[in-house]
This record gives C-alpha cells, structure tokens and sequence, in this order.
DNA sequence: TGAATTCATTTAACATGTTAAGTATACTGC
DNA sequence: GCAGTATACTTAACATGTTAAATGAATTCA
C-alpha cells in the first residue's frame, strides 16, 4: 500500500495544502519588496519594525512584537541590530524598569523616508496586475480566516 | 511631520500589508499543526518533505524543492536530517552523477502513515470553523494571486 | 574533443523562526 | 513587607530562510 496521492482534485492534496498556499502567495510578492529592501540594507523583518516605529514614535517592545507580528527572541535581535545601525534608540520606561522604548532616530526616519515610497510603488504594480478589487477581496478573507481560527488558539506571534 | 499613519482605512496602512496578512493568516494555521508535528519530532518543512516523499516515491532534490516549497540550501539539511534520522534514504541518479534521488524507508512511511490522519482531522477542523465554501473561495483566490504575479517574476522557491 | 557554459547540489555566513529557560522587575495577597 | 506569582524582556540552542559562492558533473559548440 504505497501511499501515491488518492483523489487527485481533492482539498487537502498534497500542494494543496493551505499554508503552502499561503506562503506561495506570500512569496510571490515578498520576492518583489525583497530585492528593494536589501538594497536599503533592510531585511523584511527589519523593516516591519521600522515601520511600527514611524508609525507610533515612542513603543515599549511588546507593543512592537504585536505590531511587526514578530516573536519575541527575534524582536530582541532585531533591535539589538537596529541599534547598532543608529537607526533607533532605546530608553528605558520611568515607571516600568522591566521596559524598554523605543523610536527612530533622524537617521532612521531617513530610510523609512526613502523605503516608503518604494514600497508604494511595488504595491501599486501588484494591485494594478491582481486587480483592486480582487485584492480587497482577498484581505478581507484573510482577516476573516484569521479572525476565525484566532479565537480558538492560544499563542501567537506578537502576542508574548 | 512625524509620520504618524495617514488615512487610518487605506488599504496599505501598517499592519494591512498583504505580505503581513497572508503571514498572520499562515500562522493562525500552523499554530494547530505545529504542535501536532512536534509530538511526532518532525517541524513543518520536514513534513512536507516526507509528504512529497510519499506521494513521489523515488524523486530528485530538485523536484522535492519545487513540491515542497523548499529552497535548495534549506532542503540540502532538512534532507541530511531526514536521512541522519533514517527516515528516507538517498541513492544516486545512475544517469546523472550530479543528482540525488531520495525515497521514504519502512520508518519513514510509518511516520507518514501516523500523522497523516492527524493532520487530516486538524484540517476538517478548520474547513469546519472558516466555511468549506469561504475555504474554496480563499484557495482560489490565493491560486489566482499566485499565477497573476509570478508570471513577471523570476525567482522562487523550489525553482532552484 | 576540449574549452566554455550550464546544471544539480552543497557549503558558508548571517538573519530569523521556534521552543525552553533565565533574569530582573512589578504586582498580589496575606 | 514579603513570599509567591506574573510580566517584560533576554539568552540559548537548534532549525530554517536568504544570498552568494563553491564543487563537480553534464552539455554545448566552435
């Protein structure tokens, strides 16, 4: 009885499976901001943390674990990273020792500044060649399937 | 002009992106099925290794990479485990020297035969929680979102 | 046929993902 | 006010992601 794939159009087939699915979708156009990031220097993880930062300017890092949707032990690297790079800065919270904040520095809102842009334009061209409205469709799907299996798990990334 | 997020609802807005959406959504899914994987010592790619394994029976490391997703250098350990663990095992290509072909053993079939249905009942639980309907819907879209970009890029996964 | 090129896989180096454990600070209830 | 517990990170260890380069075997074609 070997195993060769039995009802070959079903669901649940083998490159069927729906997070490789999802992660086929993820890279498809990850491997379009990838090639502009790096040219900043910036990886994708890099940047979703500067990104939260531009967004919020003074952030402890749990609240940017959250919002980068980044495990805690990464974040940690990537902010030792970032800080080495002057790009942020780190105090410590007044009323809390455990924490710490975080912002950008002027050299670090210089590259959000530069990479902004750049990423509209590749978000442009991926919703021009997909389709706005099926675009929409699809976020809206996925907020719903997450919002649908959320409830029921216990841990997720960013949520330490 | 400290950059605090313009037009709160715009599609593109920090934490809307769609790289971080198809991620979250991804993750929703793994968090059930990794704990799952890691009951039977497997992480997820080493699981789709062997899935590929067992539908393929005696395939090249190229082609593995392309149905499983994996890029060549994470396939190359991800492989040496598998194979350290004798759970598959390697011969070469008598008509390529370059090529590998590798092949579940009894052990490796064992396991595939274990988790299999795990999986299965993991999956019917989320088709029942999001809609089977909303689920084909998503699939779909993702397969479409897919083919639409890839067809301008050059580079991905599995295509080593 | 043999130099040049392509192809399949591996190695290297660094960044992140994942789980578990550690450290220090804050909080809670007695 | 202090023991016990929870919280906010950090470190450790191992697996994978990502890019570039290396190695060795096939292929091309002058």
């Amino acid at each position: 009885m070997s195993a060769v794939a039995e009802s070959p159009g079903s669901l649940r087939d083998f490159q069927h499976s729906l997070p490789m699915e999802l992660l086929k979708a993820r890279e498809a156009a990850m491997s379009r901001f990838r090639p502009m990031l790096r040219q900043h220097g910036l990886t994708e993880q890099q940047w979703r943390v500067i990104r939260a930062l531009a967004a919020y300017q003074k952030i402890d890092a749990s609240e940017l674990a959250r919002r980068s949707f980044l495990l805690s032990p990464s974040l940690t690297r990537i902010l030792q990273f970032l800080e080495r790079a002057k790009l942020i800065k780190r105090s410590s919270d007044a009323n809390d020792q455990r924490r710490s904040v975080f912002a950008l520095t002027a050299k670090g809102r210089r590259i959000y500044d530069e990479v902004g842009p750049d990423s509209e334009l590749l978000y442009a061209a991926i919703e021009n060649q997909f389709g706005a409205d099926k675009l929409e469709t699809l976020y809206t799907l996925l907020a719903e399937f997450y919002t649908a299996l959320a409830e029921s798990n216990t841990a997720k990334p960013g949520q330490v």
